[in-house]
DNA sequence: CTAGCCGATCAATCATAGCT
DNA sequence: GAGCTATGATTGATCGGCTA
């Protein structure tokens, strides 16, 4: 599976965590912007220096950023879908118990 | 096919909560959202992942011009099996990885060197 | 007006880091 | 050390703007 592309092609792939401090600046500024957490060139400049990354990260971190944010707030919307629509079910499941209550002992 | 709106890959709604910001919304499908149950037959898959040979190619090609003109995309097109509009956006894509590469070099060299 | 280019981004995926 | 999730990087393709 993995036989034609990292033998050559991303020996470069050898990927470092950012420091703690780097990622609190990144998620600090994401936070702060998050309605439109699209930094400009310039602030993207601003940002690799402060978190000493190239920009090219700063840029990746962003890219990653929205993407996983995004999804996860979506999983998190139909989840809660479920939970509703169980807790439907529960309720629906509960008056036919009752009902099947009802009609095994009217009083 | 919806003729008019809808840019092609982009959701057409969001009927989600109304406060959410705009960047939120699903920008791009990569798969058209009509039709959802054609993988058990044809996988058009659209993401196409290009086999060792094609790229290997394609980058000897870059390597010897960075641009591609009408004809001689045309025939890369019909060497590798790609459409040309692959292949135009390879050459695309290649050129602004490459600058990509210089710009990063530019911007460390007026960082790192200026510690005097 | 139109096709190609640029710059930025998207979205899926790869490969590794790091925790259990 | 396997198994799993978090995360940085890569990349084919799309979007919007601009221009030859």
């Amino acid at each position: 599976i993995m036989t034609l592309k990292s033998k050559f092609c991303d020996a470069r792939r050898k990927r470092r965590n950012f420091t703690k401090a780097a990622t609190e600046i990144l998620n600090d500024y994401f936070e702060r912007h998050i309605r439109n957490p699209y930094p400009s060139e310039e602030s993207k400049e601003q940002l690799a220096r402060q978190c000493n990354i190239s920009v090219a990260q700063v840029s990746n971190w962003f890219g990653n950023k929205r993407i996983r944010y995004k999804k996860s707030a979506q999983k998190e919307r139909e989840d809660k879908e479920v939970n509703d629509c169980s807790r439907r079910n529960d309720v629906i499941a509960m008056q036919a118990a009752a009902a099947q209550s009802m009609m095994m002992h009217p009083f | 096919q919806p003729a008019a709106a809808a840019p092609m890959g982009y959701q057409q709604q969001q009927p989600q909560t109304g406060d959410m910001p705009k960047w939120m919304q699903t920008k791009r499908t990569v798969k058209p959202p009509v039709k959802k149950v054609s993988k058990i037959i044809g996988d058009d898959s659209n993401r196409t992942a290009f086999t060792t040979h094609q790229l290997t190619e394609l980058e000897k090609e870059f390597h010897t011009n960075k641009y591609v003109n009408r004809q001689r995309r045309t025939d890369i097109a019909a060497q590798l099996k790609l459409n040309e509009a692959q292949v135009k956006i390879w050459f695309q894509n290649r050129r602004m990885k490459e600058k990509k590469r210089q710009k990063e070099r530019e911007f460390k060299a007026k960082t790192t060197l200026p510690s005097s």
